[in-house]
DNA sequence: CTAGATGTTAAGGT
DNA sequence: CACCTTAACATCTA
């Protein structure tokens, strides 16, 4: 489930493994997820070249290989990234695979294929044409507010939409309404400056936190939503039932006694 | 066998 | 225009 904080896991791991390397060959595996370019191309472009340096923007991640060169991933819903050394095999569904000079491989694993690789020039120019909004880690409370504060519709649809904040996905979404203690089908128009203040506070918290632990499952605090949502999921917070609605078109789960709505 | 699951987007409706 | 819902994508699991 690769959302801000996986990705910048992501990121940090390709930092700290990839950069710097010449990259000497670039198997495609199967080509689904790569988006206006062939296989050929994207060998011929990055062969000889280095990653340089990567920069996240919500659930997108760019490395640099040049000037005016960036690889663009993005991990769909299965999407990760995995370092080989030189002896070891890549699993199946890695989908393509960077080779280094030391023979070391990058792969970018993706099981369901919703993942995305492509080639840019400009990534000020990508986020533009996408529509993105401000990445969710990048802005103050007073951006926050005036973005939240101005639309209408569920709370937990503006959270999850890319265009106004990124990077914030389904379930980071709920975890953070859970810290909020608000509930996600609340009207965004209707949250006051106190409300506001609180949902900012929530969402720096879960995702700075996430992103510390680096998103790993058994590290992230008991008392998280993220770990009891779901089949006859119990409130960490008061032990009662879960309950699930579909809102903005996923998923929500929550606890009606702690989340109320405003 | 079917429904649903972490993401995104296009298309159609209100 | 702002917003909502649905379907589609590929694949696995409950």
């Amino acid at each position: 489930m690769p959302e801000l904080p996986e990705v910048e896991t992501f990121k940090r791991y390709l930092d700290g493994t990839s950069l710097h390397q010449r990259i000497t060959g670039v198997e495609v595996r199967d080509a689904y997820v790569l988006k206006h370019v062939s296989a050929r191309e994207l060998t011929r472009r990055l062969k000889g070249r280095r990653f340089e340096n990567s920069y996240r923007h919500g659930k997108h991640l760019f490395v640099r290989a040049g000037d005016e060169l960036w690889l663009r991933l993005h991990f769909g819903m299965t999407g990760s990234l995995e370092y080989f050394k030189y002896d070891e095999v890549a699993p199946k569904t890695a989908r393509v695979i960077f080779r280094f000079a030391d023979n070391c491989r990058l792969a970018f694993d993706d099981q369901r294929k919703f993942g995305e690789i492509e080639l840019i020039e400009d990534v000020g120019e990508f986020l533009q044409t996408r529509g993105l909004g401000p990445d969710a880690l990048g802005i103050g409370l007073s951006q926050f507010k005036a973005i939240v504060g101005k639309h209408r519709g569920a709370v937990k649809a503006i959270l999850l939409n890319q265009r106004l904040i990124a990077g914030i996905g389904n379930l980071y979404a709920d975890e953070i309404l859970f810290h909020a203690r608000m509930h996600p089908a609340t009207e965004a128009a209707r949250l006051s400056d106190k409300d506001l203040r609180r949902l900012f506070r929530a969402t720096r918290y879960v995702l700075d936190k996430a992103i510390a632990l680096k998103t790993d499952f058994n590290r992230l605090p008991k008392s998280w939503l993220l770990t009891h949502r779901g089949k006859r999921g119990r409130c960490p917070r008061c032990g009662r039932a879960l309950k699930s609605a579909i809102i903005g078109g996923r998923t929500a789960w929550f606890c009606t006694h702690c989340q109320k709505r405003i």
